[in-house]
DNA sequence: TCAGTTTGCCTAATAGATTTAGGCAAAACC
DNA sequence: GGTTTTGCCTAAATCTATTAGGCAAACTGA
């Protein structure tokens, strides 16, 4: 009976490795327990159920991200900092698959409340501080920029661009120009 | 033995109903079954697997919002064409998350090509007729709209904008206005 | 070093999902 | 009315998720 030092961090960090590998869905404790050469009741002490487990990852993802992306935007303000948030999100997604999806896994209220989730928010708005967006338009904003970034790393990760010129880095490129340009001239009419 | 009357077409569209009811994740052939009141079995001669129940309740969903957006953009042109799409495209969404979720669903390469989706992305483009915009900028301008819609309401759906002030609605509107008056500046400096 | 405790992984077992194969009786067709 | 078709069944295999209880390895403290 040899031991292979199962934790619950072990088993989040090699679930979010097998989540890229063959996408969040497919990363159940059966397929875990193969990957660690033991029986898949033996996850059980470490981790609660399945839900745990993608849960567990989830909250691994959206960690790194917001330290990718709080690392990318210190020291910048303005058009730099929606680009260097913009690009790192993009790129996390595009270099772990599986774990972006875990990132936008659905969290209960509360078990959101205290992820990282919160801190992607608080970046979002420091950046629209280098715009001059007053509430609630700010807000307008936020949600705006989230809903590119998201929707677009979703299709295109879900291969809803490909086999279609131009290039997708071309289309992000110029959105993120056509982004700034709105931020900067944001129409409050109402 | 009482027969049911179970089609194809019947299991679809009663699995998008589940869809909508308990989630497109969890409208799956022994739920269904369960619903007809018939042995999970019986549903392998109308369907080939559970993979394929998903695909056709995906091409249902797709075909479904591209005959609504149809219907309303007919007549239509420029910003209120842009309003009729998104709006449709967003109500579709919250009155049936499940089929939402479903339309979402990854297709193979050759299912998505003979899908419904493509109507959508022709609908998208006859709508940016009203703007000015050359290729590659339309395509651009395609994928930015399509990412915001998607990625907006997927947030939405998802809970992302719950318990928080203002209401989704007014952010919708005001981004609404934002894109079309981006899309009328739009900045073709590259 | 050794007794006692902790604990990591096991076996056993239940319940439920997916899927295939083959059968019987109701419906549909001459 | 007899035949064919076919809709739903039972039976069975395989897989997953999950709980309960056991044994032995690893740690703990004299």
């Amino acid at each position: 009976m040899v031991r292979v030092g199962l934790t619950t961090e072990n088993l989040v960090r090699a679930g979010a490795e097998l989540a890229d590998e063959i996408g969040f869905e497919q990363a159940t404790p059966a397929e875990l327990a193969r990957r660690f050469g033991v029986k898949t009741a033996s996850l059980y002490s470490h981790v609660k159920n399945a839900h745990d487990l993608k849960t567990r990852i989830a909250l691994l993802a959206l960690e790194e991200l917001a330290d990718e992306v709080s690392a990318a935007v210190a020291g910048r303000a303005g058009k730099d900092a929606l680009i260097a948030f913009a690009n790192i999100y993009r790129d996390y997604a595009l270099k772990h698959p599986g774990r972006f999806a875990a990132a936008r896994f659905r969290l209960d209220p509360d078990t959101a409340a205290a992820s990282a989730g919160v801190r992607h928010a608080r970046m979002m708005r420091a950046i629209l501080r280098g715009y001059d967006l007053a509430e609630p338009h700010q807000t307008h904003a936020v949600r705006l920029l989230g809903s590119v970034f998201s929707g677009y790393v979703g299709l295109e990760t879900a291969g809803g661009f490909s086999h279609s010129a131009p290039d997708p880095q071309e289309s992000w490129t110029e959105i993120l120009d056509a982004l700034d340009a709105l931020l900067r001239t944001w129409p409050t009419a109402s």
